[in-house]
DNA sequence: TATGCGATATACT
DNA sequence: GTATATCGCATAA
């Protein structure tokens, strides 16, 4: 199946299978390439926890138009997501890359992860791969599709099946009980799951 | 392990 | 103007 094609189908057909899948980033720095071991899904306009939920904006154009795009944001005041644009251009669609394990360019993505201690913490967490990885807002609407491009999907060693677990997503209020996280059993660069905290409003904290 | 806090773009009032 | 967000890290215990 044609790349393309294969993101062409709904969030949460494509996340499972794009455990295992190698991502890699090129810049004038050098390459850094992850394997994906933990993804989710948000299918946009039925999906309450979706960027896309409310609709287009300009922050989220990316999600709407063509399948395998990458839509990067910022998140946080200090962190970067990435996630793969799903379903034919309108739709809103996409998987989010929350980890991998990276497999090339180790000395670059050290570099860029001081803070990490043990390789398997280099990109365990969305903020941690972005920053692995190098990306930043200039990468968004990226084509992963096209081979020795900026950022570029390639497929991996397919990861057998009874090692793909799914479960709630992580950090997510809104629809909190769909299984659309997914993600390789056992493997050490998967992040540690954690409920979305009920984040106290504004009005409760006194003067 | 559990909790607090940073630091900013974006959307909504 | 203001609340919230697909989070990471230091600190405490």
């Amino acid at each position: 199946m044609p790349l393309r094609e294969f993101f062409t189908r709904t969030a949460p057909d494509v996340a499972p299978e794009l455990l295992g899948c190698l991502l890699t980033a090129r810049s004038e720095e050098g390459s850094v390439t992850v394997r994906i071991t933990e993804v989710e899904a948000y299918a946009g306009a039925r999906d309450p926890a979706s960027h896309a939920y409310r609709g287009k904006t300009a922050r989220n154009a990316v999600m709407f138009g063509p399948p395998g795009h990458a839509y990067v944001y910022f998140i946080y005041g200090l962190h970067y997501a990435v996630n793969a644009v799903c379903m034919p251009e309108g739709t809103g669609e996409g998987v989010l890359i929350r980890a991998g394990e990276v497999v090339d360019g180790l000395p670059l993505a050290r570099s860029r992860r001081v803070a990490s201690r043990v390789d398997a913490d280099l990109a365990r967490g969305p903020g941690r791969l972005a920053t692995a990885l190098g990306l930043t807002r200039e990468l968004n609407g990226t084509d992963l599709c096209e081979s020795l491009g900026a950022l570029t999907l390639e497929p991996g060693k397919p990861v057998a099946g009874e090692l793909i677990r799914s479960g709630p997503r992580v950090g997510v209020s809104q629809a909190a009980d769909v299984p659309w996280r997914f993600h390789v059993h056992g493997d050490p660069t998967v992040s540690p799951y954690r409920r979305a905290k009920p984040r106290k409003s504004a009005s409760d904290q006194g003067v």
